[in-house]
DNA sequence: GCCGTTTTCGGCCCGACTGTTTTCAGTCG
């Protein structure tokens, strides 16, 4: 939330790679992390709880981390950090990320070898000095130049909608492999991420094998990097670079439990199995054991069941107070794909979208909606072709005869109108008021009084929702220059609504701001933005973050059907 | 470094694989 938050969060995660570097106790390091996860999470402004003293009530957040933290809201500094950097080379840390390649080896390289980067690692690869060093050998360096060869083409994040794309048609072909019987996605594509780092798919069968080795033929294969019996790696070729997929194969009896633990994430696997050994029991992928006997394993309800837990879903995984919440009993009843009712955000050809009204209206009668609304972009949207105060007419006059023509769906009129930099909106609220909904967004002007433009939109009596709240694009670029929270307060106050941009590269609010403005009480919209008929589909990723962000059906504005949403937006 | 109706000290999730080792350390997920 606040920039002071975000830079906490990278300095006691970077304190945490120093230490492992310099082989510090792994249980200090780990909480570094912890702390570091935490506050990456936090939606209230370290700061203000700094200022209340209460530093210490943030779970993970004991003394030492707290007066550290104070040290750092006050001076700017953090000794600790300088300590913990002092005498690592800029470019060693990034090396953690090399897969095969860790801690250890790192340290032993930049003391014995004097490595200090990505170029002098590759260096002592080549000249085979790394190989010759205690406790390393000729397969060691072969799997680290493995590792880097993957941290150069493909380490960055795969977006949750390629990655979906990829692993339901893996999982298409491996419908075929002799004797599987059940496969899933797991991993953080199961937890419905924004971005995965790599993707993982689990599945049963008799002969893991042939089951592996039919993986591996998978036709867009690039290179197989392991095959074994129980396990799987491929790297697929893709539009956008290669990416890795990994297969795992498991017992029948232990697919509950390895699908629990490849699912995640790693905080919620841990307080897991910490419950569990309080029980005097112990999880692991191959389910729950009482001293030798195993006492479940086939299904992740079993898993969950045996330590009191309802079933949580994959989604809200990330120990956030799921765990809390499932002890009392009181998960939230997450909002579904199939309660949605329509989608409240689509471009037509009208601007810069490319299909026609009546495809759009076709395709959401397919997708089962019983509404849509067009919302195309404003006049002063030069580059994406806005409508002027004449075409929105003509618009809405098409709109009106089709809703007479169509049956089973309403289309509403709506407009995403700007909200112009000097703050007024781009079109008058006479024309406005024609509408059935209106969204406000800014698109010119991204670092000028964002802040108080959008709460200039939000007092509009015609405006239902503030699209794209922070205008970040995942792959691209930070997002606006805006204080969020009195964005919320606005919103809150007007009695307007804010948009989840279901959009796979906006996913705009995230999960952590959809959670703050649900618990503050207001309502969200998911839209998909689409642009042609086929982005549609984008709405289950939509519903994906609206989960990830403890969304249940009544905190979302379009799972209301046509006759109260009519009343709402009125 | 955090945490606590079994502990204010002594724990902190678990197992597999690999490669380098004569019994284990490093890495991964």
């Amino acid at each position: 939330m606040s920039e002071k938050n975000k830079e906490l969060a990278y300095i006691f995660s970077r304190i945490g790679d120093a230490l492992e570097l310099k082989g510090e106790s792994s249980f200090r390091i780990i909480a570094y992390r912890k702390a570091a996860r935490i506050l990456e999470d936090l939606t209230e402004d370290i700061e203000v709880l700094a200022e209340k003293g209460k530093l210490r009530e943030i779970p993970g957040v004991g003394e030492g981390i707290a007066k550290k933290i104070e040290e750092y809201l006050k001076t700017g500094k953090m000794k600790k950090y300088e300590e913990a950097l002092s005498g690592i080379p800029e470019g060693l840390l990034e090396l953690l990320e090399i897969q095969n390649l860790g801690a250890r080896t790192i340290h032993l390289a930049y003391k014995e070898l004097g490595v200090k980067d990505l170029q002098d690692l590759k260096r002592v690869i080549e000249d085979g000095s790394l190989a010759k060093l205690f406790g390393m050998g000729e397969k060691k360096v072969e799997n680290i130049k493995k590792g880097i060869e993957i941290y150069e083409q493909a380490h960055e994040r795969i977006p949750i909608y390629e990655a979906l794309t990829i692993v339901e048609d893996v999982i298409e072909y491996l419908k075929n492999a002799p004797g599987i019987s059940q496969i899933s996605p797991a991993g953080s594509l199961r937890r419905m991420k924004e971005t995965v780092g790599d993707i993982d798919i689990l599945a049963t069968g008799k002969n893991g094998r042939e089951i592996i080795e039919f993986f591996t033929r998978y036709p867009n294969v690039d290179r197989v990097l392991a095959s074994g019996k129980t396990k799987g790696s491929i790297m697929v070729k893709t539009e956008k670079g290669k990416k890795q997929v990994d297969l795992r194969i498991v017992e029948e009896n232990s697919y509950g439990a390895a699908l629990q633990y490849f699912t995640g994430s790693k905080a919620h696997n841990i307080r897991l199995r910490s419950m569990a050994k309080d029980k005097g029991l112990k999880i692991s992928e191959y389910g729950v054991f009482r001293g030798e006997e195993k006492i479940a394993g086939t299904t992740e309800e079993d898993i969950y069941k045996i330590l009191n837990l309802p079933w949580i879903p994959p989604e809200i995984r990330e120990d956030r107070g799921e765990i809390e919440s499932a002890l009392k009993n009181q998960l939230p009843d997450l909002v579904n794909y199939h309660d949605i009712k329509g989608d409240l955000h689509v471009h037509s050809n009208y601007s810069d979208g490319h299909s026609t009204i009546e495809e759009i209206v076709e395709h959401a009668k397919l997708l089962g909606y019983e509404y849509i609304a067009i919302c195309d972009h404003s006049q002063s949207v030069k580059y994406a072709h806005g409508l002027t105060e004449d075409r929105l007419k003509r618009q809405i006059e098409e709109i009106e005869k089709l809703n007479e023509k169509i049956t089973g769906i309403k289309i509403l009129k709506g407009i995403e109108v700007d909200i112009l930099p000097d703050g007024k909106l781009d079109f008058s609220n006479e024309l406005l008021k024609q509408l059935d909904y209106v969204v406000a967004s800014i698109h010119i002007g991204f670092k000028k009084n964002v802040t108080e433009r959008m709460l200039s939109a939000l007092e509009n009596p015609y405006v239902h929702t503030l699209a794209h709240p922070t205008g970040r694009l995942i792959s691209k670029r930070e997002g606006y220059d805006v204080n969020l929270d009195k964005v919320f307060e606005a919103a809150l106050k007007n009695n307007k609504f804010l948009e989840l941009n279901a959009y796979y590269d906006r996913l705009d609010l995230n999960e952590i701001n959809l959670r703050k403005a649900k618990e503050m009480g207001i309502k969200i919209t998911i839209g998909t933005d689409a642009h042609h008929i086929g982005g549609m589909r984008m709405m289950r990723f939509g519903v994906g973050i609206a989960r990830r962000g403890w969304l249940e059906k009544k905190d979302v504005l379009n799972c209301l059907p046509y006759s109260e949403l009519k009343k709402v937006l009125a």
